[in-house]
DNA sequence: AACTGGCACTCCCGCGGTGTGAGTGCCAGG
DNA sequence: CCTGGCACTCACACCGCGGGAGTGCCAGTT
């Protein structure tokens, strides 16, 4: 028994699989694919793919259809590299290069990842621990409002209110204002706590409370835990995926709404050959999701990862393509992000 | 035949088919409801129904189900005002009174009226152009760029940053700065555009590109198209309505998805009785949206209705309470932007 | 005139039986 | 090591058949 032609059958069984939704038998097989051998020799086969545990029957005298680690196999030695239609590059192009800031880009990306896979799509938006500042600005608003402006060198921008007793004079703002930003600028932002907590000794004591107030309204916009969002698109993929999966619908959601599950996912997953990740089924240690596995990437900024990009969808999923538009998709946004 | 016992039964027929999600007889009625009668002269009652059109047979000899136009009428009067509990009135205030800013109060409101109601909630952002300027804030940045922050008075910011040739003088930015604040502060946005259109004329020619593309910058933030935002939350409770609903869960997605769709539903309805709007299912004049309701209600800031909110869910929904949640939110909200 | 009990009728739905066909495992022979 | 053949297994579709819930109608009562 030729271990090659193994592969082979699992290749070709999680192909036509993938496409007809059916569990496959060994006529069907040779049909198909032209394995050059007999449906025996592929039952043989067969078997001792089940007994290795790449694949599985529904029950007795059904076909076969792969198990999680049948899909695993698939995807680390059995796909090659699918590139994408030209027309597919270009929909990626001139859509992405309409974008006219941060948001934009996000938005944009993430409907096109769903358009492009007809999946549910995920993106996530430049981490702030790793982005580092570029300006904070502080403006007097009327009466007893400041305003706190952060932005960062991924074209991020956040900002609060903080209400101020009495009337700021302009001077402190301006002396708070060039001394803030000699500390923090171009520090990463974890690092924005530490380098301002001696902000305050530096100022009169009339002053101290409207700097600490000020640091603490800075802390709160890069609290990390509220701030490692991500975007969704294409969840009405999910009911397109056929109808056995609709059934088992509702967890898929209920994880999909926790943007925190999705968040722990894709920042446990490393990427895989061809600078994509795949979490299939169980992998994703995730009861509701055991149905359905996660393909995504990284994306970078100026060089640097800071984020991660993918699609969500059935365990029994198109991965050579689905795969290749998320790795093009991720490469494109890392190109925008550069300048 | 009394008249008012027909409205009775019409709605025990809602009341029973909401709860059990299962075509109702006459038999069963009698029994659950003390209505006093014989199941032959609900029998008689319901065949008045039917011909009205307030009710309609699955198929014959089962039970009857509602129509929409008997959700109307069950609506419009039949149903009582249903005062929420006090366990939800003080999980509704503690939620909410935490929030720090807008998008914080949009988020939680979001959460708590998917949680309340165990259906999909949707809120709109208060709508930018019924809104008014608060605030207009101009900060030179490293270089050749300048960030322009517009402030509104339902303490939304947006903020755009803006390419400019050459330095900027800071005379120039607090003159600009001033007579800016001058024209648009306390203006309708929609009545921006307008107000600053001649304001290049007042600078001197060297000025005049950069005063054109802050004007620009500014117009762009409250291109009204663009910030119509709506959020949403709890899609997960549509696969808990029941498997019936989970088969046309679909088309309802993909509506969803469609925040447009939503959006004209939402400012084209109009609030009925108790200030709560309601569609029922083809009223919403959309496929796919044509099993489902939407209940609604329009929320304020300072005196004047800004947005919406509300859900979307299921005809066969339980309106008396889903109205007095979204009621209670609505006004909880209103009372707290009126701050 | 309104209500009621009775009765015939309809038709969905669940049940058991059945046969067909796809698919398997195994074996003996090339 | 592959192949054709063969017996075996089972999901699935089809069918026929009550049971039962529900209806509509009518004649009788209040």
């Amino acid at each position: 028994m030729s271990e090659e032609r193994k592969l082979a059958v699992l290749r070709a069984i999680v192909e036509d699989y993938v496409e007809t939704r059916e569990p496959v038998g060994s006529r069907a097989l040779v049909e198909r694919h032209s394995l050059g051998v007999s449906p025996a020799t592929i039952r043989n086969d067969m078997a001792a793919l089940e007994d290795e545990g790449y694949i599985a029957q529904p029950h007795t005298s059904a076909g076969r259809v792969p198990t999680d680690k049948g899909y695993r196999m698939f995807v680390d030695r059995l796909s090659g590299v699918k590139p994408l239609s030209t027309a597919e590059k270009r929909a990626i192009q001139t859509l992405l290069d309409g974008a006219v800031d941060l948001d934009d880009v996000v938005g944009r990306t993430v409907r096109l990842l769903a358009q492009l896979t007809r999946q549910v799509a995920v993106v996530q938006y430049p981490s702030l621990s790793r982005s580092t500042v570029r300006h904070v600005e502080l403006v007097a608003l009327e009466g007893t409002r400041l305003l706190v402006i952060l932005i960062t060198n991924t074209g991020r921008v956040e900002q609060r209110i903080v209400p101020v007793v009495g009337e700021i004079s302009e001077q402190t703002l301006a002396g708070l204002r060039t001394r803030l930003n000699l500390a923090v600028a171009g520090r990463r932002l974890a690092d924005v706590s530490a380098v301002v907590a001696d902000l305050p000794e530096q100022f009169g004591p009339d002053d101290r409370t409207l700097v600490r107030a000020v640091i603490v309204a800075l802390e709160d916009s890069l609290d990390i835990e509220r701030e490692e969002r991500i975007v969704l698109a294409g969840t009405a993929n999910l009911a397109r995926s056929g109808p056995d999966f609709v059934q088992h619908i509702g967890p898929v959601l209920e994880a999909i709404e926790e943007h925190v599950v999705l968040l722990k996912l894709l920042t446990e997953m490393g990427d895989g050959a061809g600078g994509v990740g795949v979490l299939i089924g169980r992998e994703t240690a995730h009861i509701g999701l055991q149905e359905a596995s996660v393909v995504s990437s990284g994306y970078a900024s100026q060089g640097e990862v800071v984020a991660r990009l993918g699609v969500l969808g059935p365990t029994r999923m198109d991965y050579p393509n689905t795969m290749a538009a998320v790795r093009a998709v991720a490469r494109y946004v890392s190109r925008i992000l550069a300048s």
